[in-house]
DNA sequence: CCGTTGACGGCGA
DNA sequence: ATCGCCGCCAACG
């Protein structure tokens, strides 16, 4: 039974854990598809409501939440949801990857 | 079997 | 700093 690739995406972002955050292009490379950020911003666009995947923990590698029309306010709520977990946003709207980063133990993520 | 659809990231001008 | 360009590709109808 192979696993399908947004559920291999979804699986490592849900090991982000509260408070933290992780880029695309870092989910990927977790997700043993380096170089493939792309893939995961389709990913995420697939995710449903009544999923338990933390999407909004997710955010572009310049530390901002990624924009787009076919959001339709999600990035907002992206926002918000993060600002409730404690994770501030500069004046400029990005947020600070050095101190909010998920620094993962890399021996959970060697082979697939 | 196509064609369409999208939350990226890195690099150069 | 801010653009544009381009490689990248699974899911769905």
């Amino acid at each position: 039974m192979v696993k399908r690739t947004y559920e291999v995406i979804y699986e490592t972002v849900r090991k982000i854990p509260y408070g933290r955050v992780a880029t695309y292009g870092q989910i990927a490379d977790l997700s043993h598809l380096p170089g493939r950020a792309r893939l995961v911003g389709y990913a995420l666009y697939r995710v449903v409501e009544d999923d338990d995947v933390p999407w909004h923990r997710v955010i572009n590698a310049q530390g901002r939440v990624s924009e787009s029309p076919v959001r339709y306010g999600n990035d907002h709520l992206q926002r918000v949801l993060l600002e409730a977990e404690g994770i501030p946003f500069r004046p400029n709207g990005s947020i600070d990857l050095k101190a909010y980063r998920w620094q993962p133990d890399i021996t959970e993520f060697l082979s697939p």
